[in-house]
RNA sequence: GCCGGUGUGGCGGAAUGGCAGACGCAGACGACUCAAAAUCGUCCGGGAAACCAUGUGGGUUCGACUCCCACCACCGGCACCA
């Protein structure tokens, strides 16, 4: 050890000693209690940006501190490697999307290892390999095999500049989630995976999450979008046709006065022809079709329709209703029909009051409200009495709904049931550098999944990267041939590409065992890791990522491959990196290099910075003057150390505590320890660790210029000082200890404990309140009780002064912190 | 519109209902130095003071940044979901 803090030389030699004895690899330890810490793997997009950074340090200091506390801990990396900017890089500049991403993995992974993370190399993941897409394919036709994927065609986003199409959540305000393009609608045949099966215990089954943030759990129950009401049948007049709606509000049925259709929804023809209406329809239709999808989806479209020259009979009042096609009702929900209640819905009231259709009040709004029920200015959502409901009347709505679905099912008009908002999810892309779907197409046997042994279906390597139009696997002379598995004959092969999202659904689980080529992972030792117990990454993952997750592991665990059907014990979702209150971004110009901080600082600095600066799940604002400090200290505490390892050279870490000072010193180091301790531990508040930490430092420093030291007391302090930065920023802390005369590696030291004893001061200075307001600090012994410590602090002469002459009504004794005369 | 979250010095941020502003940054002053840097030390919400201060207004309490009610501002998610 240099008496100069030279982080250069310190971190490229525990970097390298860390790698020579494979210090973070695990294996199975049934006698050890597991930790499995894991944060969301990096796509390799070139180089790490401070999100990593900070993403990555959150965990390397929760991973080294469950190791020091004697957890076997599993702390993997990998890569999540397909996807559209490696294919974008061989359109631009015609370098192979494989040779783009090998690349940067090899550059981002010598940056991960510059910042001393404590991964488990010998697990590393890179989702575009053969030996995990393999492994990709063989669960995909395990799914199929579940009758969990199917192909359909359908109408489906399309983001016209990627060239691909868009799962709904890739799609965001209408706009591509990768590139910002409007997304459109395009006919296609697809594969989908029948997420919609898991709806309800992927909604219910949050509430077997404590640990994760409820913002996720509320941005996922919004998204899977449970609603429960009933389906009901109207009978259309003088045809042999019936229509079914879904809806929430079954109390309102008597007053429906029309119905609604999707314009696209397929029994619109036949309303429609016949109907005497069919000019205007045209038109009407006409003009629907010029408009783009996002101005159709707009909440402030004016709501229009055309009247089909049809009429349905209301089941319960047979009443003759007008059936209308409306842009506001959607075809992808419910039954893609909406039964009109004007009175008590507000998109049915704008339409009714636009084509003058009848008004129906059918719940009654509360005594001494200003509603007028026969001139309606707005719909009435709210809840009342029903009337003009027949039998119901009188009945509060709400009740009213289950008693009207239960009449409704006993004379076969309607029956209770549920609708969610989540869609099956589409997987197929029109990509080259993504899974390929390992399906073949027979004129005899239809979709058959490829033999096992034929896995992995490789990508092949004859393809132009265009980007347009089609997979890029169809320009391969080869690919599409293939035999059936079935029957042997001639077959198609699949062309599209499965979505990335597929590949990082499963990975956690891959990392178990990471090497298996007989299978995905061996049960057994997923068994022993599974679940992982704290989870780390961006919240822009709350609903794809964290979603599809979950999903693959219930299904996993259906299969029995898996024996947890929750994946993520804890999720801890860190926030953003800001410079100047926004979002480092090029456009901006607001970006800091983590590797420009690394080599001007080192990348114990940037650790401690970053840890410090705010709790890990708010966001940070850089601030460069901030890493100063952070690299004030590290000079302070290495000058500290190396000071007091040659003052104390040869001594043991132990003592007998003699006078104030060294009582006070005693307390304040185990005051800190329980303090770091129980941050990090049980809150992740790294911030309030560190500053822990730094008052030791200071306290340190006080007491070392004193005439008597403890040399004892001095050693100690010093040792368990570098223990407790030890995860924070290893590598100096490394180095400290070994010139502390250690052999073994601060890495496997044990995290120091606290002792009681030490945290019990003689006196403690509390304060004194007057009516709830502070007076007066007093010294008082500690461990009083109530009465005890009241009458102490009265009889202090000054607390004697501050209350003479006053009428004392009442006296809040709290012993060892505050006393509180309430006086008149 | 609905659902969440946040609001504390010049700044980042601390405070199981019990001393508001820990720790750090910035700043001021002092020591060391021929000088500067580095380092070490002291001060650092407002106010002359009584006091006033945790977005605003109420409430509960001996006591509220913390709990309750109403409102304002900003951020995020969902949004014609029947």
């Amino acid at each position: 050890m240099q008496q100069q803090y030279d982080f250069k030389t310190i971190e490229k030699k525990w970097q390298k000693k860390w790698a020579e004895k494979d210090v973070f690899a695990v294996t199975e330890d049934p006698n050890k209690e597991k930790y499995y810490l894991l944060e969301m793997f990096p796509y390799p997009s070139g180089k790490l940006h401070m999100g990593h950074v900070r993403n990555y340090s959150i965990g390397d200091v929760a991973a080294r501190f469950k190791t020091m506390q004697g957890y076997n801990v599993l702390h993997p990396i990998g890569f999540d490697s397909f996807g559209l900017p490696a294919e974008n890089a061989a359109i631009k500049h015609g370098i192979h999307p494989a040779k783009w991403t090998i690349d940067n993995i090899g550059e981002m992974e010598s940056q991960l290892k510059e910042l001393g993370f404590s991964y488990d190399w010998e697990r590393e993941v890179a989702t575009c390999l053969p030996e995990y897409y393999k492994w990709m394919q063989w669960l995909f036709i395990q799914f199929f095999n579940k009758g969990l994927a199917y192909k359909k065609k359908n109408p489906v986003n399309w983001c016209p500049s990627c060239q691909t199409v868009l799962a709904n959540e890739q799609v965001v305000d209408g706009h591509c989630e990768r590139c910002k393009t409007p997304v459109g609608k395009k006919e296609l045949s697809q594969w989908y995976l029948k997420i919609t099966d898991y709806a309800d215990r992927l909604l219910s089954d949050l509430d077997r999450l404590p640990g994760w943030p409820s913002k996720v759990k509320t941005m996922q129950k919004n998204w899977i979008g449970k609603s429960t009401g009933a389906e009901i049948t109207f009978q259309v007049d003088q045809m042999d046709l019936s229509m079914t709606v879904f809806t929430t509000r079954a109390d309102t049925i008597f007053g429906t006065t029309f119905m609604v259709l999707a314009p696209e929804h397929p029994l619109a023809k036949e309303l429609v022809s016949g109907g005497g209406n069919e000019a205007e329809v045209e038109s009407f239709m006409d003009r629907l079709q010029h408009l783009s999808d996002i101005d159709r989806a707009s909440t402030t479209l004016e709501k229009e329709g055309v009247f089909t020259g049809r009429y349905a009979v209301n089941p319960l009042t047979e009443k003759r209703i007008p059936i209308y096609l409306a842009n506001y009702v959607l075809m992808d929900y419910g039954t893609g029909v909406v039964m009109g209640v004007p009175a008590h819905d507000e998109r049915d009231f704008d339409f009714a009051r636009k084509y003058g259709l009848d008004i129906i009040p059918v719940v009654e709004p509360p005594k001494g409200s200003n509603i007028d029920l026969d001139h309606l200015q707005e719909a009435f959502v709210a809840e009342g009495k029903l009337i003009n409901s027949g039998e119901f009347n009188g009945m509060d709505n709400l009740p009213a709904i289950e008693k009207i679905i239960s009449m409704m099912e006993q004379k076969s008009i309607g029956k209770k049931s549920t609708n969610f908002r989540l869609r099956d999810w589409l997987i197929s892309r029109q990509r080259y550098w993504g899974c390929p779907i390992p399906m073949v197409y027979c004129e005899k046997c239809g979709w058959v999944p490829e033999k096992e042994e034929n896995l992995p279906i490789l990508l092949p390597t004859d393809v132009e990267f265009t980007g347009k139009g089609e997979s890029p696997l169809t320009t391969s002379k080869t690919f599409a041939e293939a035999t059936c598995p079935h029957c042997g004959g001639k077959a198609t092969r699949e062309m599209d590409t499965m979505d990335t999202f597929m590949d990082s659904s499963w990975y956690f689980l891959r990392y178990c065992d990471a090497k298996n080529d007989k299978a995905p992972y061996d049960k057994k030792k997923a068994d022993y890791w599974m679940a992982v117990d704290q989870y780390i990454g961006g919240v822009e993952h709350a609903i794809l990522h964290l979603l599809y997750a979950r999903f693959f592991t219930k299904v996993l665990y259906d299969l029995g491959l898996c024996s947890v059907d929750e994946p993520f014990t804890n999720l801890l979702t860190q926030g953003m990196v800001l410079k100047d209150g926004t979002k480092m971004s090029k456009s901006v110009g607001n970006v800091v290099s983590p590797e420009e901080i690394i080599n001007k600082y080192g990348a114990d600095t940037a650790r401690l910075f970053i840890m410090f600066a705010a709790p890990p799940e708010k966001e940070l604002e850089w601030s460069d003057a901030g890493v100063e400090g952070s690299y004030r200290f590290l000079n302070r505490v290495y000058r500290l150390v190396y000071e007091l390892a040659e003052a104390t050279k040869g001594v043991k870490p132990v003592y007998r505590l003699e006078g104030k000072d060294d009582k006070q010193l005693a307390y304040r180091l185990n005051t800190v320890i329980k303090r770091v301790t129980d941050d990090i531990s049980l809150r992740f508040n790294f911030n309030t660790a560190i500053s822990a930490i730094m008052e030791l430092v200071n306290e340190m420093y006080r007491y070392k210029e004193l005439n008597d030291v403890n040399l004892g007391l001095l050693r100690d302090c010093t040792e368990k000082l570098v223990l407790m930065l030890s995860p924070f920023v290893p590598h100096v802390c490394e180095e400290m200890w070994e010139h502390l005369g250690h052999e073994d590696l601060v890495y496997h030291a044990q995290w120091p404990s606290y002792d009681e004893s030490a945290m019990v001061q003689d006196t403690v200075e509390v304060v004194v309140q007057i009516n709830g307001k502070v007076k007066e600090r007093v010294e008082a012994p500690a461990g009083l009780d109530k009465e005890a410590f009241a009458e102490t602090v009265m009889n202090e002469e000054n607390i004697k002064t501050l209350l003479a002459g006053k009428q004392i009504v009442k006296v809040i004794s709290v012993p060892d912190k505050l006393l509180n005369v309430v006086v008149k």
